[in-house]
DNA sequence: GTAATATATCCGCCTGAGCGGATATGTCAA
DNA sequence: TTGACATATCCGCTCAGGCGGATATATTAC
């Protein structure tokens, strides 16, 4: 039960499900997600720990680029809840706004992901 | 975003989530919640108070009691998730032995539901 | 090596919210 | 009205965890 709880005090903070939002279209790194929610390094940062220590994202170090992703469900509840999450994610305005920005950057981008602009 | 967000918080506490399992029963008094948990007053009304004023419950006077029950699902999120959530609750160790002790408490029930023993 | 860049972590600060004993409030019965 | 009881709220305390600038670390390029 403690364990429960703790899966939803990861979800109860916005920051970290605009950040869910995202990384269920696919794996970004850092620079990226700053980028999109227009939040200071250390705070994205700081979210995208707390995130691979609850078990809901992965990592992987590409040169000097960090990539996340989320990670498959670790329980049955996690395994109903999270796809149901983001579909629900998805219809509010805010994930849709960040989604918009991703897909723009998308667009735009060389083979570079970071380059500043 | 936020009132999601909000939503996940009012289910990251342990405490919380035994009253939702136990309220997924039926309507209870304050007194059961109280001797089924094994919580001080204090505790136990501070988090029904938490659950009321985030929708999740509803009270109801009757004399001396204060009956909670859960209310009906508020968001399509809702809709989706608090019945998941008692599906896996339910097979929690916690979940059963509270249940165990709600189903004792109400065979022994005569009319005064909280007479003090 | 050194510099540049991306990211993680540290720091001090501040707020939300947990705890449970003490007290206030509401209701009923006598 | 007064007393008993159920419940809510208050209080002081403590701690988790939010913030973002500053600093540390890791990697690559030169």
């Amino acid at each position: 039960m403690k364990n429960t709880a703790r899966l939803f005090k990861s979800l109860s903070d916005e920051t970290r499900l605009r950040l869910l939002a995202l990384l269920a279209h696919g794996e970004l790194c850092v620079c990226d997600l700053m980028a999109i929610l227009d939040l200071p390094q250390s705070t994205v940062s700081r979210h995208l720990a707390y995130l691979r220590n609850s078990g809901l994202v992965l990592d992987r170090r590409e040169g000097v680029w960090m990539y996340y992703r989320l990670s498959a469900a670790a329980s049955p509840l996690e395994q109903d809840l999270l796809p149901l999450l983001e579909t629900r994610l998805s219809e509010l305005t805010q994930a849709r706004r960040d989604l918009e920005i991703l897909r723009r950057r998308r667009q735009v981008r060389t083979e570079d992901p970071c380059r500043q602009d």
